[in-house]
DNA sequence: CGAATGATACCCT
DNA sequence: GGGTATCATTCGG
């Protein structure tokens, strides 16, 4: 029986790789800050899904902070509504959204002074349940790094819809947060200004509230270069 | 580049 | 109450 010389993942290294430290939740102090502020300390947290058919989880890589009523990119802006209430509410918890209809975007709430605050999840690095992910994705892509390369893509790698709205990201037993493994390091974090929000004009639109880590493959899309 | 697709916020009877 | 413009996206042509 002999190897092939080279394969399909020549020039890359093996990813993803199976956890091999017990998982850690995630503490509530991570999320207890202003959206910006969160937006970069999720970044290297991991997002696991766990039902009976077994376990997904992935390495949050890119992010974007949407802060109080002010803020004329975010839900809250229009105050507290039926859909919206759950951004008013204790930091930790899943604000899952349905948006153009077809699509669900995965939020976790952070506390701003007491204000509706969110930092919207939007790329995730696979590391363990890619099968599964694939599955769950349909008809795309093989590669690893591209199935939850977006924030609907995340959802629905990870199997999540609006019936997870509201839950504690911090306690749920089904899709919770877990602590980078010990050890890992960030990588330099990049920033650009939030996607699909040009209605809410330049003042907000323009603000570098996107958040990235910088060496990652997994990213929605690439961030407009420095300058 | 445009379609898909439905909840929602907001304005008007 | 009812009509409707809008949308924190994705995929295929």
């Amino acid at each position: 029986m002999t190897l092939p010389a080279h394969d399909a993942s020549e020039g890359r290294p093996d990813r993803p790789r199976p956890i091999s430290q017990p998982l850690v939740r995630l503490a509530r102090g991570t999320v207890s800050g202003d959206a910006v502020s969160t937006a970069q300390r999720l970044l290297g947290a991991l997002l696991v899904h766990e039902d009976g058919l077994g376990r997904r989880v992935g390495r949050i890589v890119e992010t974007e902070a949407y802060a109080g009523p002010d803020d004329r990119a975010s839900h809250a802006r229009a105050g507290r509504t039926a859909r919206t209430s759950i951004m008013f509410g204790p930091p930790g918890h899943a604000y899952v959204y349905l948006v153009y209809g077809l699509h669900h975007c995965l939020n976790v709430v952070c506390a701003e002074d007491g204000e509706a605050a969110a930092v919207l999840i939007r790329a995730v690095e696979p590391l363990e349940g890619v099968e599964r992910m694939r599955a769950a994705r349909g008809r795309a892509g093989t590669d690893p790094d591209r199935l939850a390369a977006g924030p609907a893509r995340t959802c629905q790698a990870f199997g999540i819809d609006r019936t997870f709205d509201g839950i504690d990201l911090l306690s749920d037993d089904r899709l919770w947060l877990a602590a980078p493994a010990a050890g890992w390091r960030p990588a330099a974090i990049v920033s650009g200004p939030r996607v699909g929000v040009d209605y809410a004009g330049p003042d907000w639109s323009d603000r570098p509230w996107r958040f990235g880590l910088a060496d990652s493959r997994a990213l929605s899309r690439p961030f407009p270069v420095g300058r």
